[in-house]
DNA sequence: TTTTAGCACTATATATTGACAAGTGCTAAA
DNA sequence: TTTAGCACTTGTCAATATATAGTGCTAAAA
């Protein structure tokens, strides 16, 4: 159990150390909180020997280890209320009546990462959460068409496919016959049913058969599983601990340019805010990522702000929270 | 005008350059050439005086200048033949007949960025190039419906929009008139087609025309200008010049985030290869961009290859000479 | 028992120096 | 016109000294 003083001194050097990222010496906590720097000094002996604080070489200030990041996260964090001039900047967004729900998100997202300098993340839903609702098939020109794939969730997708020598009317049939039978379906289970339902009927009623059904495959396996908007990814430039390690920096954008960061980011449990600091995050040692689920009516997805470990965590965890609530009603 | 021996003691030093970033000596430029040091100096100090080679330091070798590059592209490269195994990767993508054509380019410069560790751009063509073909209008639910555009060079777009208390049916009687009166329009003209020809029309023959008219018209005022699809952003810090340099990295990385790079790399005038060098490129002076306008029926854009000044010209000009072949038959 | 003053100690950052290598320009001879 | 030779310049690298900001520990004070 930490004492009062300790969780104070503890606190002091987080918050130090995230405005600056120096090593926090004792002799300026012994000017805050009144007390000689020895008995700081003890204290931070105690606070390290907890695995809470850090030194970078034996006669360094200390810095905040993960786990006491964690602690403050966990224990000392007040949140603050947003400052005026970032709430009006995220209410423009969200009094803007003729934005859908998730235009909304994406440029509130876009906001908060020009305030905060960190990178911003939205995910829409994962394609076995989204139904097929709709399909519909325009005519480009004598061989090629743009199919059209619309979810329940509002999620669509497009793809221009080509035909040689099939007609508009067997094009319009399977179009038909597929909007009867497998809407509905969630979007990751429709190539099977294509092949076990659709594929057996068309068959019989189209004359081009093998190859529409083909185009319909592909279209669907293709189905990308999610929505992903990345926002300000070089802001991750302006932090100073990434500014000075290009490796750090390589890493970090590598990460942000796979696919399995997403998942990584998707896969959650319950609809909390949730921050995932250092190793955590599965990015970086120096990178913290907060996120959170949102809901709205059917509409659903993630939102994740990603920065340094040394990142503001009451402000994001508070801007978080915000739009998480304005998202939801 | 250079002798002989210049250009090919420019020609070396260029090469030679490229392949690794150190100032280049006499010394190894005279055992190439089989003349003594002396000589290839007195020719080296004439290249100077001319601007196309410059030193980092009173003693140091040579390195080309902008001017030296710019010699080299128009005088003295070679256009090399592509190694099999490129070949054999670019030709993988385009002999895929179930890829629809904008996705053989995407996946090609794909490949090109990955072959060749530098950034990669395909731009699809501009709104004003693009006439309305069709729009449709799937509802989701009581409230939201969405909103597809599609262009006759088959671009997409799609929009979720919100409507209170108005009838499925009134939203069909627009969009009918929509695609009667204005299909064939370029869609950057849309908007005031749509107040000067459908307003007063939807006017007398729908109920809620007002919230109709707004939504529509936002749909086709936030329509995107162009398909924009950049690759392998964070190559740029496989390079020398940048992975040394924080401040060049982040201006490179905000040029690529801005929409101005992309008006930049449009604007164009004919259909030839084009190298634009260091400062030519308007993104940083020691950034070469090398890009070419592509025309296939009627889909049309523009590619681009984005890497250092030090960039391999003969490789990726050949590259993009052969991609341009492919997409256009 | 807790806090504090004082001191020895340690690691880092910074500037200074000297030796060395790589390259140049110029001159005079081939 | 080419080349050998030489004096000169600059950058790099390692070694050294100096200053500084911090620590831990001990013994005295509260």
């Amino acid at each position: 159990m930490l004492t009062e003083r300790q969780e104070k001194i503890l606190k002091l050097i987080i918050e130090k150390y995230i405005k600056e990222p120096i090593p926090v010496g004792s002799k300026v906590i012994s000017k805050v909180l009144k007390c000689s720097s020895a008995t700081v000094r003890n204290d931070m002996g105690e606070l390290e020997n907890l695995g809470l604080l850090e030194k970078t070489h034996t006669s360094s200030g200390r810095i905040p280890s993960e786990a006491g990041y964690r602690y403050y996260v966990d224990n000392l964090m007040e949140l603050k209320k947003m400052n005026a001039e970032d709430m009006l900047k995220l209410q423009i967004v969200f009094k803007n009546q003729q934005l859908a729900l998730s235009d909304v998100i994406t440029k509130s997202l876009q906001v908060i990462s020009d305030m905060t300098n960190y990178t911003t993340v939205v995910l829409g839903s994962t394609s076995h959460e989204n139904l097929l609702k709709q399909i519909e098939v325009i005519p480009i020109d004598d061989v090629s068409m743009i199919v059209i794939i619309v979810t329940d969730k509002g999620h669509v997708e497009h793809k221009n496919i080509k035909l040689q020598e099939v007609s508009l009317e067997d094009v319009k049939k399977t179009v038909g016959l597929i909007n009867n039978l497998i809407s509905g379906t969630p979007i990751d289970e429709v190539s099977s049913k294509l092949e076990f339902e659709v594929k057996p009927i068309i068959g019989k009623y189209v004359k081009q058969h093998e190859q529409l059904y083909n185009a319909f495959y592909h279209v669907f396996s293709d189905f990308t599983n999610q929505e992903v908007n990345i926002m300000g990814r070089s802001k991750m430039l302006e932090q100073p601990e990434f500014s000075t390690n290009i490796d750090k920096i390589k890493n970090v954008f590598n990460k942000l340019e796979s696919p399995e960061i997403i998942n990584n980011i998707t896969e959650d449990d319950d609809n909390n805010i949730k921050v995932y600091i250092g190793d955590e995050s599965n990015i970086d040692s120096d990178v913290t990522v907060i996120k959170t689920k949102y809901k709205n009516g059917g509409e659903e997805g993630t939102i994740a702000i990603i920065g340094p470990k040394r990142m503001e965590y009451d402000r994001v965890v508070s801007m978080l929270e915000y739009i998480k609530e304005n998202i939801e009603r």
